[in-house]
DNA sequence: TAGATTGTTAATCGATTAACAATC
DNA sequence: TAGATTGTTAATCGATTAACAATC
């Protein structure tokens, strides 16, 4: 009940020790221990145990960790069996690649619709999600239940759309747009993907590397 | 000279006030204390002069930071100014998006072509860059002189196509495929961009509100 | 049983925060 | 000059790594 938060940092180790394990899984090894899984991953050993015992012991001593066991206790303890109900917001380039490309169900959520205000795209069909027109977000959400929103609209409606899906229950936001959110703007889980600070760190590193 | 090396947290904070004091800029605000961007932004004050004070010291006791010149400092740290050229691989949806809606250049990159092996986007053109055949890609990087790869392309290729490009001399590559590149993989400077990774963290947080 | 490897506690390291003298 | 705020050193906090007893 009273389990002391889990550190920001191990949470996001953990998609990389699920990938890690299902590509294990796919190639048909069954057992693992915590140093030859460190030495693929460039881990350490220690740092893996710690990271697993935030959340129980998964492994035998002498022997490792069963790697079937192990991504599905992983994968347990993400989320991603729930399928969530997910909505996207806009409808441009980067909302219909994600809506063509990215695997939604693989993390948890089953994307029901996606909105979008320009008549043009309104009423299309994207990989099979109807694109609806922002109007009805609140009547579709009341309706569907969705628990995640994909926000790939322009940046300087963020605050605003993200004032609405919190009061129509949403929890959680994916934004891709320019304008972040705060934990003082709102009470929904956020992560923000931020292209264009990504890319800037990349170039800091590329312009020292010339100088070194 | 052999100034110690800048932690990675601090990188990815540079862009971020970049940003900020871009809009400080172009709301005509000129000076600003490291108190109250540290009550905007939602950090301490002691950690901004810290991070400002690995590169220098560009405020002044008693007045702050002159928004106008922090920001020009931070430009020329992270390499802003110096349009080092790029090139994209992989023409699908998420790479049309990015060179249809990015703006390279206010990171530091002029794109100048985009490679694809499929014949239905080789020789079209998206937002004014030149989808080239993927075959041309050794001949283009020797004439022009890419330092940074984008790749868009699917993930299985990720590891040979990095390896042709670190024999081009490539120095950065912005990496959105589903194959990690290590350290020990490459010389190049590397920043993926794991969409995967991001939303199962998210997921994550969504489940865990729900318990609490 | 002997060997291996975990779970967990202790030590180390690094990053963040606090404090304050310097100085505009 | 007095007030404000930096640059910088010291203290704290948290995360990573090392060590080792427990145990399969």
């Amino acid at each position: 009940m009273t389990k002391r938060k889990v550190s920001d940092a191990v949470i996001r180790r953990l998609p990389k020790y699920y990938r890690y394990l299902d590509e294990l899984h796919e190639n048909g090894i069954t057992r693992i221990s915590s140093h030859q899984l460190a030495d693929e991953m460039g881990f350490t050993a220690s740092q893996i145990r710690q990271d697993l015992n935030c959340f129980g012991g998964f492994g035998q001593q002498g022997y490792g960790y069963g790697v079937e066991k192990l991504r599905s206790e992983i994968s347990a303890i993400l989320g991603l069996q729930d399928m969530r109900g997910a909505i996207l917001i806009g409808a441009g380039n980067l909302g219909r690649a994600l809506l063509g490309n990215f695997d939604f169900e693989s993390c948890g959520f089953r994307m029901l619709a996606a909105f979008d205000v320009a008549s043009e795209v309104v009423g299309k069909k994207v990989n099979g999600v109807d694109v609806l027109a922002l109007d009805s977000l609140d009547e579709f959400i009341k309706a569907h239940s969705a628990e995640l929103a994909v926000l790939t609209m322009p940046g300087d409606e963020t605050r605003e759309i993200a004032k609405r899906l919190e009061a129509l229950g949403v929890k959680g936001v994916w934004n891709f747009t320019s304008r972040e959110l705060r934990a003082d703007e709102t009470n929904m889980c956020v992560e923000t993907v931020h292209f264009t600070e990504s890319l800037m760190a990349l170039c800091y590193k590329v312009n020292e590397e010339g100088k070194a």
